[in-house]
DNA sequence: CGACGAACTGACGGGTCAGTCAGTAGGGTG
DNA sequence: CACCCTACTGACTGACCCGTCAGTTCGTCG
């Protein structure tokens, strides 16, 4: 009953709850694939339900995309917030890419840029999240030039190319299957790596 | 009239003429938004005419898109064999892939590796696309090693991440539009060409 | 000329799906 | 208790679009 900001559990919770659902459904089968009756059955819901909860098919995707974004940043930055060597960071954050468990959420985000050229609120999304997570690894750079642990020309480029490259790397693996394995991905990486610390 | 393989003007030219306006229309609309109706109505012929070339719309779109790859490395391949210095062949195949004029084909890439995702002939296209581009870099390379123009540890290693980068910078420009600008793009490139030739 | 078949038309069936709406359930409030 | 409002249902509609098919045109060959 405050102003709202901290208290409206009911509705917030069912929101979050579908969109969490969306989150899911897109994984499975794709974000054009994705239906608003799947996300309701998933549920055990009604589809008008979840129109209540979100006006078009288009807002509960983007909202839902915005969603894992959002959860996977928040996952990048406690990892960061652990500490450690700047080395260490380093090593953490990029590992952070290469899931060993089998799901990959690349496929997400893979589908999502696709998506971006078309959709305005998906560009604002992958843009901001790519820019986030570019400078989680710069400020990791800086950190270790600070320190003396690196020697980077300039943090910011590193970042840049190392991003897009395990970006690239990602498509390959994903998207291709295997022309380039699991390992071959680690070691190119790793390569990239050192030449960029120095 | 021949054994075929030189002779068979009409349905090909047809066939051809089809796939090329797919392959318009989805740069236009993007792959999942093209409808058969779009490629008929382009080319002025009915719906029915597109479904007596290609059996289904999934088909017509991977042929398609097979058909814009294999031109895209024509051209590149034509381009190499105009010959030239390691370095200038170097310079040439990585600013093919900056394209000065405005649209970019990078576009209809990005769709491609989601659509890759979920469909084989897209998987498969777009692996064999992306395997001979590293291919080309990869030998313009190892002829500049040979030459004693660049020193490369490993003239393979070096294309893959360089492809991988370009890539991933080509998301950042396309999708995002302008995080990244084209200068820029241009600037970390030159740098990492720079990194791994010595 | 007549027959035949390849290329082509356009209307239509049938399935899918986003979004709507009239109505219900049930907890909170006066 | 009576009222109300929020969350919710599920049937429905209207639009869209793929793929089919009966039929037409036209070039070619016997």
């Amino acid at each position: 009953m405050e102003k709202s900001q901290e208290r409206k559990p009911a509705v917030e919770k069912r929101r979050i709850q579908i969109l969490e659902a969306a989150c899911t459904v897109m994984s499975k089968q794709g974000i054009a694939a994705t239906r608003v009756g799947d996300v309701a059955k998933y549920l055990g819901i009604s589809t008008g339900l979840v129109h209540y909860h979100f006006d078009t098919k288009d807002e509960l995707l983007a909202a839902a995309f915005r969603h894992a974004a959002e959860k996977e940043l928040t996952a990048l930055r406690l990892l960061v917030d652990t500490g450690g060597t700047p080395r260490e960071l380093l090593d953490m954050v990029i590992n952070n890419f290469f899931p060993t468990s089998g799901f990959s959420s690349w496929r997400l985000w893979i589908e999502g840029w696709a998506v971006a050229l078309r959709s305005e609120s998906f560009r604002r999304t992958v843009m901001e999240l790519d820019e986030a997570w570019v400078e989680v690894l710069a400020d990791t750079l800086t950190d270790g030039v600070a320190s003396g642990d690196f020697s980077c020309v300039d943090p910011r480029d590193s970042a840049w190319r190392l991003a897009c490259l395990i970006e690239g790397l990602a498509i390959q693996q994903v998207a291709h299957g295997g022309v380039i394995n699991d390992i071959e991905t680690r070691r190119l990486v790793a390569d990239a790596v050192e030449a960029e610390i120095g």
